[in-house]
DNA sequence: AGCCTAACCTAGCCTTGCAG
DNA sequence: CTGCAAGGCTAGGTTAGGCT
């Protein structure tokens, strides 16, 4: 059975003006652009008085469905049902739609996993219009949008089953990050807290650790296919994990691939970036081999240090905070280079600690390497689920 | 006249290439 | 090896011009 197409325009209102009852001395929350994450979710809001609110940001209210119009938000899915909004008013930045369901023939949920699913589909991107770098999502696209609409009942239990697998998904993110709280209690545990150093360990420097440091490669790094994978700034996060969505490639001769190749277990700094990023550190767990550019330093260790070890401590909080203050009063951008890397002070445990250890976290990376392919499973079951739903094969 | 939208502008951050 | 300038990208602010 398939639903029949409406035209959402005939379902809902699309960016409705703001009625004449708000009172300019109301209480609004305030949703800006990063107040609404790519998981449909609405992080935080902002209350402000309606008055103080600027003259041109999108209004909207409680149960309305709000979908970024600009690229990329489109495309990353930002977009939030307001079931939670605190008041009954909203404000937000101007580059959202505001779709307002007929609470009669169309449910808020099931529209807002319809608009995600389209989304995230990047269905619209063909009708965005604006300049090369600035595009948009027009109201006529939501305007002449069909979507399929079954009973008001079936609209709640298809909304209800994706908001259920929806649930699971999360979950499965959440214990993803359980696993790095679970890895972050071990090393305080096995190490101590480094400021006090409580198991009395000797301290150096990560240069008695090292047995080489090394820049990589300043050889242009192209997006056709070569050789080598080449790891940029980008691939390493914040929190020390591995990000490999978007590689471009390098050819190495012989005696560049001795210099700029990395292997597991080396570990790789960001030596320059803005302030707050610069010392992003991870180690590099894969078995085929990658190039490095330039602005990454790979560390490889004597026989008394563990890169994981090294990797924990400045992925710590206190690791980041001395990252932090090396690079103080230097606007715009950081850098942190191979010999002030070397001098950042440490703790030295025996390295039999630092390499059980380091087999604990390769045993947490390998489970939760199979929870990310069982996300990324979630994903596409989700994803196909939407299809059924909306087709009416649900 | 007032409203709305597409187009344009910009600040600030992030990446990258490259000179010394 | 290293620091830095240039340029790209993103979110969000402003404006011109068309429509009612």
């Amino acid at each position: 059975m398939s639903w029949p197409l409406v035209k959402l325009a005939e379902v809902a209102t699309l960016n409705p003006r703001l009625p004449k009852w708000v009172n300019e001395s109301q209480e609004v929350s305030f949703l800006a652009m990063a107040s609404v994450s790519e998981e449909g979710k609405i992080l935080n809001q902002e209350r402000r008085i309606l008055a103080e609110t600027k003259k041109g940001f999108t209004y909207f209210e409680r149960n309305d469905v709000i979908v970024a119009k600009i690229t990329p938000c489109f495309e990353n899915g930002k977009a939030a049902f307001l079931d939670r909004l605190e008041t009954q008013v909203g404000f937000g930045s101007t580059e959202f739609h505001v779709l307002r369901p007929n609470s009669d023939e169309l449910d808020g949920k099931y529209l807002f996993y319809l608009i995600w699913n389209i989304q995230l589909r990047s269905v619209g991107e063909r009708n965005m219009t604006g300049s090369a770098g600035q595009k948009r999502v027009p109201t006529s696209f939501f305007k002449d949008l069909k979507i399929p609409l079954p009973p008001l009942e079936e609209q709640k239990r298809i909304a209800t089953i994706l908001g259920k697998a929806d649930d699971i998904r999360r979950k499965r993110k959440q214990a993803i990050q359980l696993a790095d709280d679970f890895l972050r209690s071990v090393f305080l545990e096995m190490f101590g807290d480094p400021v006090t150093n409580p198991k009395g360990f000797p301290i150096g420097t990560i240069r008695d650790l090292v047995e080489s440091a090394n820049y990589g490669s300043s050889g242009k790094a192209s997006v056709e296919l070569k050789e080598f994978p080449i790891l940029r700034m980008g691939n390493i996060t914040y929190k020390g994990h591995w990000d490999f969505s978007s590689l471009k490639y390098i050819d190495l001769n012989e005696k560049e691939q001795q210099k700029y190749l990395v292997r597991k277990g080396d570990l790789l700094f960001n030596r320059t970036n803005s302030k707050d990023l610069v010392g992003k550190t991870a180690v590099y767990r894969e078995d085929e081999p990658m190039a490095i550019a330039g602005y990454l330093i790979r560390v490889r260790t004597n026989e008394l240090g563990n890169t994981e070890y090294i990797s924990s401590y400045l992925n710590s909080k206190h690791g980041k905070q001395t990252l932090l203050n090396m690079c103080k009063s230097i606007v715009g951008m950081a850098n942190i280079n191979a010999q002030e890397m070397q001098n950042i002070k440490i703790c030295i445990p025996p390295k039999a600690l630092q390499d059980k250890f380091a087999d604990i976290v390769d045993e947490v990376v390998q489970r939760t390497k199979k929870m990310t392919t069982g996300e990324e499973q979630l994903n596409e079951l989700f994803s196909s689920l939407s299809q059924k739903a909306f087709s009416g094969q649900l």
